[in-house]
Order: C-alpha cells, then sequence, then structure tokens
RNA sequence: GCUGGAGUGGCGGAACUGGCAGACGCGCCGGACUCAAAAUCCGGUGGGGCUUACCACCCCGUGAGGGUUCGACUCCCUCCUCCAGCACCA
C-alpha cells in the first residue's frame, strides 16, 4: 500500500475483481426487490463521448446506491448497432459496414468496462445480430397480420445526402436531422408503415393517466406531437357540379362567419374543379406556382400567404350561402382534409387572408364583454362566445353551438364529429443497406407475400457493394433480390428496403430481461419479474421519436399477449448536455474532450465524479479542466487522511453507530467526548444528506458536496491536536467511503480495503443516519428587528416566544434598537429566529 | 407566435416547505513547509461605507419594475434576455 492515491493501479484492480466475483450479474430467480435501471442504448459511433459518461455515471450510482439498499438489480447495456453512419464509414475507409461497427462495439466495451459501470455483461446485445433482428421482423410480421403494418404508395422525405427516405420525426427546421444544411425534399415511393395513429388516443390519454414519473416537458412534447383535436367534418357542394369538398373545423359555431373556401395548392379536387372551367389554364399554373411555395416554406419556414379564386362557388351546408373557392399556400394538405372554411372575423389567419384580398369579414360570435363590428376589427376575435347572425343558432354559446350543429349536421348529412391527430403513420422503409430487411417477398402470381415465421430470421447478406447513391443496396445482390415465393414457390422478388433503426430501439429493452430466449422475442417470466423499467436515463433528445415508439410497441406486444401492462417505463429521467465553451461538444466545434484522455491524467473516478459534480443531472454542463482537478484534488485529499490512519484501524472495530444492526448501545452522552460527538453529527447528517437526495431529486452535486464538507471536516479535527478514538474515526472513514462508492466506486472499494474492510461494496449495506446522532445540540437562533438581522443568540434547547423574546432583549444592541412598550408583535420559526416587528 | 425551462459573486453552482443569500468546487490573495519551486496544509475572498482596527457597526445586493408578507432568490402581476421544443394543425 503505497500513501499516495494511483487510480491507474486501483482502478483496474477493482474492474477486475468485480469481473472475477460476477458483481453485477443477476437472475430475476430472486426473494430480494428488483430495481430495473436502465441507460439509453448507445450507438457504436467509434468512442465513448462525455454525453455517454454523463448519462452512464448517473446511472451508475443510482445503480449501486440500490444494490447496497438491498434491490435485485437489472442493469444492462447494448449497442444500437444498424445505422447509417456505418455505411457512410464503409464508403469512406472500404471497409464492411460489419467490421467498423464491431471494432467500435470493441472499444466502447473496453471503454464501459474501464469507467467501472456495473453492467451485467452476460446480457449485452447488439441490434445488427441477426439473433436480435429477426425479432424485428417477427414484429412485423404480428403487426403485418393485424393490419398495423401496411404498404402505401406516398409522398415521402427523401433527404438527397442520406439518399433516402425520413420519417417526419426526422425532419427539423425543414432539414435532415443529420444533414442540418440539407433541405427535406419530396418524393412519390411505395413504403411500409406502422400503425402508430391505432394508437393515438390511448398514448395520449396515457402520458396523463401513467406516466407520473416522467418530467412534465416531455410529456407536454408527446402531447403535442400527438396533437388530438376534436372537431366536425363538414361536405360542401360544388355549384354547376355534383362535386363535394371535404373540410375539417373545430370552430363549427363560427360557420355563418365563412366567407370563402380554401384548399390547399396539392388538393386532388383542384384539378376537377378546373375542368373545363374558361381560363383554367392561367388558373392552373398560378396553382402550381402555390405548390412550389408550400414545398419550399416547409423547408424554410414560413413564406408570406398567397392565394387565387379558381372561378368556382360552394354552397354553406348551413345557410345556403355561396361562397367562392380559393387556392393558397397556407392550407396544409397534410393535415385535416387540405381544404378549410375561411372565417376571418374569428380566426387569425382567415383575417390576414381575408384582409390582404379584400374578402368580407362576419362578424357571428359575440364577447361577453364588449360589442364587435366588422368595419372596427384589427384582429381576429378567436375567443369563444355568443352566436349572432347565425340563424336559428343565434344566441347559443359556442359550446352549445358546436354540439346541436353538429348533430344536425350528422342528421341531415353533410356532416359529423371527427376526432384528428396530427400524429402520422410511422413510415419505417429506408432505401439502405445495413438495417433490419423487412420480411416480404413480392411474387407476380401471388403479390406481396410475407416471409414465414419459421424463415426468419431473414438474413443481411454480407457481400454488398454500397456506394451511397441510388436505391438500397440489396437490390443489386441477385442471391438476396431472387427467392422463390413461400405460397406459390415461383420466383419472386425479396423487399430491398429495410427498417428504421428506430424499430430496434423500440422495444431492445424486454430483450435484456432473457436475451438468450430464442422461441420468442421476450421471456414472460423475466419481463414479469423486472418489468416496468423502474428508471430510465438518457437525454431530452429522445423525448418525442424513441419514447413514443418505444410506449407504442408496449402497447402492440400487450395487445398480441406478450406483456400484461401498458406503458414500460414508470420513471424518466433527462439529463442535460455536455457543453465546453458555450457550445454542445462536437468535432465540427472542436471542443471535444475525450474520455480515454480523462481516464487517462486523473482516472475514471475523478471523470465519473466531476460530471456530477460539476451541474445537476438534469442540467446543461459546461465542461472545466480546473474543476476536473478540484475533483481530483478531493480524492487525493480522502485517500491520504485513510492512509495515514489506515495501518491503526484496520483491526479495530467501527463503534457502529451507523449500522441499523450495530451497537445501539454506543452512548453518545458519556462514551465520546464533544469533539468525537461533533464529528459523528457530521457524518450522519452527510448520510442523511446523500440518502435524501438519491430518494428524491438526484442533486449529486449537492450530495457530493456534502460528503466534501465531511472530508473537510476530518482535516479541521485532524489539525485540532485533540485524539479522535479509533472505533470513531474509523467508522467516519469507512462511512465516507461508502457515501462515494456510488459515485467514485474503485477509490471506495479500495478505501474500504484499506480500513480492513472484506472488499465487494455492492454487498455491504448503505449506512444508516441515526437521528440522535444527527441532531444538533445547539442552534443559533437569528434575532431580526423588523425583518433585518440584528443579532445571534445559541441556545441548547426550544425555548418559548416568550423566553426567546427576553433573552433576545437581553442582548445589549437589541434593546438598544427596542424601545419598551413598541413591539407590536414577535415572529418565532423554532429553531431558527425570532423577529420583533416595532410599532411604526 | 405558442408551450416548457432558466436568469444568483470573477467562474461552475448552493439555499429542499417563504426564515442568516453565496454551501461545495474553481480562481484569486495571504501564511506555513521548502535553498527554491511543485505538491500539501492553514487562513481570507459579493460590493460599498464607517473606523486607529478585517472587535464591531451601517448601507446596497439574486435580470428590470411593481405587489403580497413581520420577513421574498423563493409567492403574485408587468416587462426584458437566454435556452429548448413546436410552429399557418383549421
Amino acid at each position: 500500500m503505497t500513501s499516495e492515491y494511483d487510480p491507474k493501479a486501483i482502478e483496474p484492480k477493482w474492474e477486475r475483481f468485480w469481473a472475477e466475483h460476477k458483481f453485477f450479474e443477476v437472475t430475476h430467480q430472486s426473494d430480494k426487490p428488483k430495481y430495473y435501471v436502465l441507460e439509453m442504448l448507445p450507438y457504436p459511433s467509434g468512442a465513448l463521448h462525455m454525453g455517454h459518461v454523463r448519462n452512464y455515471s448517473i446511472g451508475d450510482a443510482v445503480a449501486r446506491y440500490r444494490w447496497m439498499n438491498g434491490f435485485n438489480v437489472l442493469h444492462p447495456i447494448g449497442w444500437d448497432s444498424f445505422g447509417l453512419p456505418a455505411e457512410n464509414a464503409a464508403i469512406l475507409h472500404k471497409k464492411h459496414p460489419q467490421e467498423w461497427t464491431s471494432a467500435n462495439i470493441a472499444q466502447m466495451r473496453a471503454q464501459c468496462k474501464r469507467f467501472g459501470f456495473s453492467y451485467d455483461w452476460t446480457r449485452e446485445i447488439s441490434s445488427c445480430d441477426p439473433a436480435y433482428y429477426r425479432w424485428n421482423q417477427w414484429f412485423f410480421l404480428q403487426m403485418l397480420k393485424r393490419g398495423l403494418a401496411y404498404r402505401k404508395k406516398s409522398r415521402v422525405n427523401w433527404c438527397r445526402a442520406c439518399q433516402t427516405v425520413l420519417a417526419n420525426e426526422q425532419v427539423v427546421d425543414g432539414c435532415c436531422w443529420r444533414h442540418e444544411d440539407t433541405p427535406v425534399e419530396q418524393r412519390e415511393l411505395p413504403q411500409w408503415f406502422l400503425k402508430i395513429t391505432a394508437y393515438a388516443d390511448e398514448l395520449l390519454a396515457d402520458t396523463a393517466a401513467l406516466l407520473r414519473g416522467w418530467p412534465e416537458r416531455v410529456l407536454t412534447m408527446q402531447r403535442n406531437w400527438i396533437g388530438k383535436s376534436e372537431g366536425t367534418r363538414l361536405k360542401w357542394p360544388v355549384q354547376g357540379t355534383d362535386l363535394t369538398i371535404e373540410t375539417f373545423t373545430t370552430r363549427l359555431d363560427t360557420i355563418y362567419g365563412a366567407v370563402a373556401l380554401v384548399l390547399a395548392p396539392e388538393h386532388p379536387a383542384v384539378e376537377q374543379l378546373l375542368h373545363g372551367l374558361p381560363g383554367g389554364a392561367s388558373i392552373r399554373m398560378g396553382v402550381e406556382r402555390l405548390r412550389q411555395q408550400t414545398i419550399r416554406a416547409q423547408v424554410t419556414g414560413g413564406v408570406e400567404k398567397e392565394g387565387l379564386f379558381i372561378g368556382r362557388f360552394v354552397l354553406n351546408p348551413f345557410s345556403g350561402e355561396s361562397l367562392p373557392v380559393w387556392v393558397s399556400n397556407f392550407v396544409l394538405m397534410e393535415y385535416g382534409t387540405g381544404a378549410v372554411m375561411s372565417v376571418p372575423a374569428h380566426d387569425q389567419r382567415d383575417f390576414e387572408f381575408a384582409k390582404k384580398y379584400r374578402l368580407p369579414l362576419k362578424v357571428v360570435i359575440q364577447p361577453p364583454d364588449r360589442i364587435l363590428s366588422a368595419e372596427l376589427l384589427r384582429q381576429a376575435y378567436t375567443d369563444p362566445g355568443r352566436l349572432v347572425n347565425s340563424g336559428p343558432y343565434n344566441g347559443l354559446t359556442s359550446e352549445e353551438a358546436i354540439a346541436k350543429m353538429t348533430r344536425d349536421a350528422a342528421q341531415k348529412g353533410f356532416g359529423e364529429a371527427t376526432t384528428l391527430f396530427r400524429i402520422k403513420d410511422w413510415g419505417i422503409s429506408r432505401q439502405r443497406y445495413w438495417g433490419t430487411p423487412i420480411p416480404v417477398v413480392y411474387c407476380d402470381t401471388c403479390g406481396v407475400v410475407p416471409v414465414p415465421e419459421n424463415q426468419l430470421p431473414v438474413i443481411l447478406p454480407a457481400k454488398v457493394e454500397i456506394t451511397g447513391m441510388g436505391e438500397s443496396p440489396l437490390a443489386q445482390v441477385p442471391e438476396f433480390l431472387h427467392t422463390t415465393c413461400p405460397v406459390c414457390a415461383g420466383p419472386a422478388r425479396r423487399e430491398t428496403d429495410t427498417m428504421d433503426t428506430f424499430v430496434d430501439s423500440s422495444w431492445y429493452f424486454y430483450r435484456y430481461t432473457d436475451p438468450h430466449t430464442e422461441t420468442s422475442p421476450i421471456n414472460p417470466e423475466a419481463t414479469r419479474y423486472w418489468f416496468p423499467i423502474d428508471q430510465y436515463i438518457g437525454g431530452i433528445e429522445h423525448a418525442i421519436l424513441h419514447l413514443i415508439y418505444s410506449r407504442f410497441f408496449t402497447k402492440v406486444m400487450r395487445d398480441l399477449g406478450l406483456v400484461s401492462f401498458n406503458e414500460p417505463v414508470k420513471r424518466l429521467f433527462t439529463q442535460g448536455m455536455v457543453i465546453k465553451d458555450g457550445a454542445k461538444m462536437s468535432k465540427s466545434k472542436g471542443n471535444i474532450v475525450e474520455p480515454d484522455d480523462m481516464v487517462e491524467r486523473y482516472g475514471a473516478d475523478t471523470t465519473r465524479l466531476y460530471v456530477l459534480f460539476a451541474a445537476p443531472p438534469e442540467k446543461d454542463l459546461d465542461w472545466s479542466e480546473a474543476g476536473v482537478e478540484g475533483c481530483h484534488r478531493f480524492l487525493n485529499r480522502l485517500y491520504r487522511i485513510v492512509a495515514k490512519h489506515a495501518e491503526s484501524l484496520r483491526s479495530v472495530r467501527s463503534i457502529g453507530t451507523t449500522r441499523a444492526d450495530g451497537n445501539p448501545a454506543a452512548d453518545i452522552a458519556t462514551g465520546v467526548n464533544a469533539l468525537e460527538r461533533q464529528l459523528l453529527r457530521k457524518t450522519h447528517q452527510t448520510i442523511r444528506r446523500v440518502t435524501h437526495d438519491f430518494e428524491t431529486r438526484w442533486h449529486m452535486n449537492t450530495a457530493i458536496a456534502g460528503i466534501m464538507e465531511l472530508v473537510n471536516e476530518l482535516y479541521a479535527v485532524e489539525s485540532s491536536e485533540e485524539e479522535i478514538s479509533p472505533p470513531v474515526l474509523k467508522e467516519v472513514l469507512e462511512t465516507t467511503a461508502l457515501l462515494l462508492s456510488p459515485y467514485a466506486p474503485h477509490i471506495a472499494e479500495e478505501l474500504w480495503e484499506m480500513l480492513g474492510h472484506e472488499p465487494g461494496l455492492l454487498r455491504v449495506p448503505w449506512p444508516r443516519a441515526q437521528a440522535e446522532y444527527a441532531q444538533e445540540e445547539e442552534y443559533e437562533i437569528v434575532i431580526q428587528v423588523n425583518g433585518r438581522v440584528r443579532g445571534r443568540l445559541t441556545v441548547t434547547e426550544d425555548l418559548s416566544e416568550d423566553e426567546l423574546r427576553e433573552r433576545a432583549l437581553a442582548d445589549t444592541r437589541i434593546a438598544e434598537l427596542v424601545r419598551p412598550g413598541r413591539i407590536a408583535k414577535t415572529v418565532v420559526v423554532p429553531k431558527k429566529l425570532i423577529n420583533i416587528v416595532l410599532a411604526s
């Protein structure tokens, strides 16, 4: 044993120890309460970055804390190993994606082990493993059987840089989520979709009902994303034709104020409406121009509202009034029916449109507190009110009118109540190689034929040329492409698209409960034991995509009879980003701090401690090298003081006040002196503080600050020249090691051993704070006069208000300020302060 | 524009339920140790004033302004700034 802290020697030693003793391996056959803590599946991009380290350090602290509190802890890790970067790397380095991916996984696995994260490595999974992705295919087939997977030709988002289709969720500000400067284009392609909309209502409802342990902001984002709105679908007959146009509105009460019907430029009815109309050709050109604008607007966001009248009229089904039909770039084909009624007096967009094109304004809703007139309106009145100028509905409130008018419309057959969602079905087809093959074949005779389950997995062929251009590389592999039809045995072609990798990560956490099951995607018994996930930890960037897809998958699995609950994740924690020099760490900004460098220079414990200490985990963390050194100094300081006493304390038995099964007879009043009492008090207070933090809000920065205070106290005692009895000193030192162990496990294990204990802290019970020891013996009472601090008072017990006032007035300064008889009242906060309020 | 979050020393941050603003760490200043330096240990460190005096005492101070309260970083109102998400959703 040296007296200098040497993480390079200590850390690998304990990592070997943990591995040799299978410390992190668990089974579901256990009498202990279970705890499933999960960090988000990483993409094996090459090496861990600080965001990973932060994520895993938080999760590891929680896992270790639960272990020490007697839980059977499932803490797994794996790899989200399909995806585009592997193909790009393949093109760049002329290396097979598999090779590149495997090398990255090997490196990142070694890094995780070097950080001492408590993963059960026997459960490691990798989504590019056929043993894993066969179940993606299996899920797809189940969904296909139930109509939850379907194929349709659709306008899709296409990224020129990725050469593939993007889900709506992958479009950020009109650009690709990966290529922020590449505008997304629209193309028509046949695509496979998963019917997430079938669960839209339930996904929405459960955000309120079942996700109490989720951050409010994530729930809000999901609710907005699902975007439910209840309204009415209406049919408008087109004059002079037998066509009708459908609109959707949430404000049926305003329909007597409609002055026009406005269509999206892409609306399929436009062509029919123009048919045989004089001047149709020039209108057609105008519409085409608007259509181009709409596409551009989706890319750049926001253009001026523009429109044109296309020479047709519709009849308002309620009033029978004839209204002009317009086409405008502000109406979206993707939402609702692609057509809206325009009510300028009561909708701001319609108001602006009407002002520009001099359409009339008709006020049909009056607010409770004033009278609106069309001439004086400066903006639309969009709140509810009472109906006017609305025929038989005059006098009704908006709410009453919507109900009654919807009923009437349904009765007369020109409308019905409709619930609309913003969320779209999930397009999962990708024209890429490195993903799960979609298990269907196309037969000229039989059409689209699912691959039979007993032929799974459809293996991704190893030999393939990846150019990054054109259609899926799989189409260039004849051995893969050409197959026989499972139904008629005739020649058939395989689907050459692969699945969105978000499919892989939608259910991976089930696989961890038994990754070796071969007959089913999940082991029901193990799933029953481990689920739900008690704590999920990851970045806010997955608030919508991954977390909503995962919830969808669980609901599908429930309906397949695989699980018996509705939501997979009980509590979710979203960590902040790691920032340096004011920006997120990234290669392009050149502000990356490599975890390996930090381990090399300071050790894993210092790095872990720093990422937890520098900021509360949910907030962004500003990287500071000086801060890392501070943490390193702290560990050194702790190591030194333990090393100094270790030899003499090895065979000493600690006083036992922190052990639940310890020595309760240790007498605080007589057995220990004042200094020892003070030290024990700080120790118990620190246990209480750290424990409370783990149980509530995870502000690990302050918990660690508490441990630092305890160590500072030890040093203060050290320099006081007074003797601390060995059993007390030992208890304080070993408690410090235990409290630190979730954050900095290697050094904690080393200190524990130096103090003469059997190693293996995960098996040591978490220390227990006892109120009698944590209790302060005296209190400093703040004396305020009119709310300002004017003095202090030290008391040893809870005094009554009168006694306290008397003691306060005994202070000469206070007596000076407080003339007799001027006291209006006194306010007392027990054990804290007294405020003497003077009459003015 | 809407929704959510934030704004506190030179810096990261603390103050949990309305009760001493600035814990802990960094940085800085001073001292000890040393031939010297590093490391380490000890002390100081929001701003201003008063004072022979860092014994004390007084004033100001948590983005700005107002309010509630004996008392406000904390609650309420108005506004400003920053971050994130959504954004012509009918």
